[in-house]
DNA sequence: CTACAACTTAAAGTCGACTTTAGGTCAAGA
DNA sequence: TCTTGACCTAAAGTCGACTTTAAGTTGTAG
């Protein structure tokens, strides 16, 4: 496969994929003239890494948890993840609870509804936000 | 309460604070000579604009719901956020599991395994991931 | 009254993850 | 053989949300 193909089955564009591979996380299978190609393989790495991105790792922690051929996941660190995708996940539920019910509520000011108050006070923990570009 | 105060009260630093200012997200009761000073309605406005950020609304998109005196919310905006936020959820429970069946997989190779197999069909869909920097 | 810690401003810097640009190479179809 | 569209590289630019810096001002404790 050459870069167009690898980067309309993975869904990135061939400029991070070229990123990708300067920061390692990714390598062709090698060149003609110039120009790489890619073995299938790489579609699984992509998929491991966007898995990784997806549960906030930084391209850098990625890149130690890939060897050149496949995987070294390390359990200690996912067994940190579960656990701290399940604070977050507890969290934006009453958050989303709080919105549902801000969406619905008929009191003219917010602020003095007491689900409001509650609300307010979770994200006051500032357990920080991720940023969505989708 | 001068701007340390609304520091310390809010968690955000002074700088933040100017910033958020600039950005016409709050504004200081008045100044006392340069100084700024703020009344405590100004601590409700920030775990307002916490909660905003929190749930992946960008500091612009704040600035729209707010009103100089209180909060201007968009009920539809909100029923969209419950909508985008119960997806979100769904998505990193089911990814929760699979990084906790993971760490317990005595599989040599996580990628043979069927479950490992769904997680990365799942992380492939590209919702994509939120920065975190706690 | 003086020192100085804490405030002020505008502007530049930072961070991660890319994207864009400028300038060049080249495989393959007409 | 010529053209051209897709590829290449290195370097600079972008985005959002701040933070830092440099240079200046000032309320207040001693």
């Amino acid at each position: 496969m050459d870069i167009a193909e690898v980067a309309r089955a993975s869904g990135l564009k061939p400029s991070t994929l070229r990123y990708y591979e300067q920061k390692g996380l990714i390598c062709s299978a090698g060149r003609h003239g110039l120009r790489r190609y890619y073995d299938a393989t790489v579609l699984e790495r992509l998929a491991l890494i966007n898995l990784g991105r997806y549960v906030g790792l930084s391209l850098d922690d990625i890149s130690h948890m890939l060897l050149p051929n496949g995987v070294n996941v390390d359990r200690a660190l996912l067994r940190q993840k579960t656990a701290e995708l399940d604070k977050q996940i507890a969290t934006m539920q009453a958050i989303r609870e709080g919105l549902h019910h801000a969406a619905n509520c008929p009191a003219p000011n917010h602020l003095a509804c007491p689900t409001f108050q509650r609300l307010l006070k979770l994200a006051g923990k500032r357990l920080k936000p991720r940023q969505s570009k989708l």
